[in-house]
DNA sequence: ACATTTACCGACTGATTAGTCAATCTATGA
DNA sequence: TCATAGATTGACTAATCAGTCGGTAAATGT
C-alpha cells in the first residue's frame, strides 16, 4: 500500500467518526504513518482529500454494484441484483457509507465532484431506459425514480446498521426491495 | 425578536450555507447582531446550538404535518396530506432543509438530540399502528415504513430544489407519493 | 427602594491548525 | 556514473477561533 491509499485509509477513518472540522490534518497524517507534508503533496488541501475520497468511493459502489450483473435477466431480477450488492457491501464497509453520507449533503463536496458523482450515474440510467421502452415500469423521470432509489438503499442501510439482533436481516431487505419495486412496475 | 431567536436565524443562514466549520461563532453573533459573549450565554457551546436549532427545526416540521390533519379522512388521504405540507414547507424554506439534510448524519448531533427526535416520530407511528391494524398497508415492520417515507421525502424535496422550471411541480410531487404508497398498500 | 438574578457586552487569550518550505532521500533513465 | 524529477520529511508560522471574564444594564421580585 503506497502511502496515498495509507493517507486514504486513515482519512476516511477518522472522517467517518469525528467529521471535517473533528480531524485535523495533523492526526491523518500520524495515523497514516507519514509526515504531515507528504499529505500536502498528494492534496492540495484539506477539501481536496474529501473530494478526492469521495469520488473514490463512490466509483467502488459503482463498481460493486454492476460486479455479478448479467445483461439477460430482466430487470427486477437485475435491480435486485445491484440491490442486495450495494446493502451487503454497505454492511461490510460501514466507514465508507458514513463517511458518504456525512458528506453527501455537506457544504465541502464541490460542484466539479458533484458532476462527476452525476456521470457515475449514467450507467444506471441505460440500463432503467431500456426498461422504461420495454413498459416494465411506470411513466416516472428516470432522476426521479433514480433519486428515491438511491434514498431508499440508504433508508435501509441506515436501518440495518442500527438493528441489534441480525436474524430478520435478509426479511428486512426483501421487504424494502419489494416496497421499492411495487413502487414503479406497472 | 428576541436575541436567541436572532442568533438562531443568523446561525441557520451561516450553517446552511457554509457548515459546521465554514462558520465561526464570531460571524452569527455579527449577523445576529449581538455581542460574542451573548452567543454563549444562551448555547453553551456551538455544538450546543447545533443541536438546539436542530431539534427546533423538527418541531417545527412535526408541526407542519399535522396542522391541516382530518382524524376522519382515510389513511391514504392523510399521508397524502402530510406528504403535500412537508414539501410545501420545505420548498418555502429551503435554508432549513438544507440544515437539517447537513446535519442528520453529521456527528454533532448528540445521543440525547437524536432520542428527543425519535420522540417527535412517535406521532407517525401510532397513525401508521392503526392502518396496519385495519389490513389498510402490508405487514412491513412500521420502523422501515417510517425510515423510507422520510427519505422518500427528502429525496423528492432535493429533486424539487433542484429543478429549473417549476411547471411540473405538482405532477413530480404525485408521481413520487404513488410511488411512496403502491409500494406499502396491501 | 433595594436586592438579586438574568441579559448583555466586547476585549482578550490559550490553543489549535492548515498549509509552507528548505532540505534530504529515492527512482529512473541515459 | 551522473543528472533530473518526484517523493518525503518535520519544524515552523501566520491566522483563526471557541470560549472566558470582569463589568454594566435591565428586569424581576419583595
Amino acid at each position: 500500500m503506497n502511502k496515498k491509499e495509507q493517507i486514504f485509509k486513515a482519512a476516511l477513518s477518522l472522517f467517518s467518526e469525528n467529521g471535517f472540522h473533528g480531524t485535523p490534518t495533523s492526526k491523518i497524517a500520524k495515523l497514516a504513518g507519514v509526515a504531515n507534508g507528504t499529505l500536502f503533496h498528494h492534496f492540495t488541501s484539506k477539501e481536496q482529500l474529501i473530494n478526492d475520497l469521495y469520488l473514490e468511493l463512490k466509483k467502488e459502489l459503482v463498481e460493486v454494484s454492476f460486479l455479478d450483473l448479467n445483461d439477460k435477466n430482466n430487470l427486477e431480477v437485475n435491480l435486485k441484483q445491484i440491490w442486495l450488492s450495494n446493502i451487503n457491501w454497505a454492511l461490510e464497509n460501514k466507514a465508507k457509507v458514513i463517511f458518504l453520507q456525512q458528506f453527501l449533503n455537506s457544504p465541502y463536496l464541490t460542484e466539479d465532484t458533484k458532476k462527476e458523482v452525476d456521470t457515475l450515474a449514467m450507467t444506471y440510467y441505460q440500463m432503467m431506459e431500456r426498461a422504461l421502452k420495454e413498459n416494465k415500469i411506470k411513466k416516472i423521470p428516470f432522476d426521479l425514480i433514480y433519486v428515491q432509489a438511491t434514498q431508499q438503499m440508504y433508508g435501509v442501510i441506515n436501518f440495518l446498521l442500527e438493528m441489534e439482533d441480525f436474524n430478520n436481516k435478509n426479511e428486512i431487505i426483501d421487504h424494502a426491495f419489494d416496497m421499492f419495486w411495487n413502487g414503479i412496475k406497472t
